[in-house]
DNA sequence: TTGAAAGCGCTAACAG
DNA sequence: CTGTTAGCGCTTTCAA
């Protein structure tokens, strides 16, 4: 059987390539054109310090010319090592998370790994299913944004490598983008501009980053004597933003932070569809800094948020883990990430017709949308 | 050994849990505790219809509540199959591929395929390590905008399933955005708008789109009597459309039509900068319809790509080739998704003013770029 | 430094 | 319908 491989490898190319046309070469193969054991081979590949560099060197060019290449699942099998990493994120949708991806895609690039991508589509039940199917199959888990209870992602730390990104849940160790500076950045920003009468576009009900940056925004507020109306909570989206615009103008603020970018995109379409102008009218803060930011009408002061670096450190991370430490390992540092202001075109000083004036200026559209 | 783990993990849990804490439990441990042999538990997952249902069900419950999962990568060393696809784009960071990126991984989880995704920035070899990386770890591959050669794409889809997007190479499967209806459409638009002279802001030199584009614009050109002056190769970005934007108005145009929206609104932005406006001295096409060409300034008018679909269709694309075919079997019909011509703000009609007109105009800002 | 042998956890004939 | 028996391709002791 062997035997016939090799002579037909031989009559087919002169140059000894491939054995059985058809079937992908293994360890065995290689080990039999070369005279040494499988094993060596097989070391020749994982660990070539361990090999003699002569054979070594006849090995992985007999194995180049025959188009080996060491089978990723087999190797997984007996090692348990997959090289793959699993990110789940709630919706692929959401901007937010394509540079989330691209970020956790290069440090797993670097690092030699592969990323598994998988929407949970916002469902706890969903990222249950996806993490039991990928277990085994990847090295560790990015959860992102997990609609998980601190109980469960507990469970899931205890039996396999993972990080959170946006959630703190100890012990399992996260990356945290710290909007509350920022947040303050922005409230004060305001502040300065002389608005007193503020709308917070709430996102999902189960972020944490909402809660900080509410709770943030309530502080500044008491100290420079502010008053701030809390819409939501919201879907982090466009359309939820553009109906959400229709509340600000109602509740007859000079100036609106929202919980992302996509909201702050939908109250810019909406406003600009009813005629109230930004800034003039309507100061509007986003959050992120998402791709669009910079080139929409008008460009949009933001919190700037490090996404991308973000994704990066939590693969960062999550590759640490694998050093020594057993599933379930005693708490890591948190990685906590900044964000800053980004003054763009959407705030200005709050109009000097007071809220009540500009009311009333603005009575027939909002009627108009009852 | 077995008697061991049963004693433990009676003791331990009197419902009877995982047996020994901190393994996972295999197909053994859970047909030793349902006195069944392992391959009953195998096919009890794997084939539930060859089984009895009442020791299917008991199986299934017991395994339940020992918290047992089959290993993914032990399941797919025997059967080939990991139920899993490769994605590789050429640069995550162009928004285009992110809906890309979405369809695919909708159509994957919907045939419950986990898709794994890879950036191959952009060059051939990449691409080919990435390839050879993952062959044998997925099921097969889609290679969006790939790199690579006819030639080696050729090879690849000896050995391993694929499709291609936005490339045509026999007798590889591909999905193609056919934008040529679309580009007819828009040069037809701007024709109908009054203008004579048209600027292509072209894109990569290996892009079959760009190729299509380019030669239908012509024809039109042809038929129409309207000049069209290619500028390019460029990168598919922002910035790219920001340093074109100078030759635009160097070129004395009234129009541009761009390879993709990247480009568009990094025009756009520059025209702005420049003082130029758009729609009312240059209109301007974009081409693709990404996340964000409706709300940046002005909303640009461009052609609107099915490019979610493409992903998804890549995606049962490849699931097709699952049912019975081999590897390099017999081509495969390709699917071609149209685009149409979505208008918005950044078209107008033609100056009144002839280009030369015009250039005069814009003297000042055009000698100061030099 | 290299080889032989025993699996990793599961699937897949083939009997019964 | 269920059990037995071989592996899948590779890693990894353990000896030599």
């Amino acid at each position: 059987m062997p035997t016939r491989d090799r002579d037909r490898a031989q009559r087919a190319e002169p140059a000894g390539d491939s054995p059985d046309p058809g079937r992908t070469p293994t360890i065995h193969d290689v080990a039999a054109r070369c005279g040494v054991a499988a094993s060596t081979v097989s070391r020749a590949f994982s660990r070539p310090e361990r090999v003699n560099p002569a054979t070594r060197q006849r090995i992985l060019s007999i194995a180049a010319q025959m188009g080996y290449h060491p089978n990723p699942i087999a190797r997984a099998l007996p090692s348990g090592r997959t090289r793959t990493l699993g990110l789940l994120v709630p919706d692929i949708t959401n901007p937010f998370f394509l540079d989330l991806i691209r970020g956790a895609e290069r440090a797993a690039a670097t690092a030699g790994y592969t990323l598994v991508l998988a929407d949970t589509e916002e469902t706890s039940q969903q990222e249950t299913t996806v993490v039991d199917r990928l277990t085994g199959a990847v090295d560790g888990f990015v959860l992102a944004s997990s609609r998980l209870s601190d109980a469960r992602l507990r469970e899931v730390y205890a039996k396999t490598r993972l990080v959170v990104v946006n959630r703190r849940v100890r012990p399992v160790p996260g990356v945290l983008i710290d909007s509350a500076t920022g947040t303050r950045q922005a409230a004060e920003h305001l502040a300065s501009l002389g608005h007193r009468r503020i709308a917070y576009l709430a996102g999902p009900r189960a972020s944490w980053s909402d809660a900080r940056r509410w709770r943030t925004l309530q502080a500044v507020a008491r100290q420079r004597d502010l008053s701030v109306v809390r819409i939501g909570p919201l879907a982090p989206t466009v359309e939820a933003g553009v109906a959400a615009a229709d509340a600000v103008v109602l509740n007859d603020v000079t100036a609106v932070v929202t919980f992302n970018d996509l909201l702050a995109i939908g109250v810019l379409r909406r406003l600009r569809a009813r005629g109230v102008d930004v800034p003039g009218q309507v100061s509007v803060v986003g959050c992120d800094d998402i791709f669009g930011a910079d080139f929409c009408h008008p460009p949009l002061t933001t919190l700037t948020a490090p996404i991308e670096s973000a994704g990066r450190s939590a693969v960062d991370l999550l590759l640490s883990l694998f050093d020594g430490d057993e599933p379930g390992a005693p708490p890591r540092q948190d990685v906590v990430l900044p964000t800053r202001l980004t003054i763009r075109d959407s705030t200005a000083v709050a109009p000097t017709t007071g809220p009540d004036r500009s009311a009333q200026d603005r009575a027939g559209p909002v009627s108009a949308a009852h």
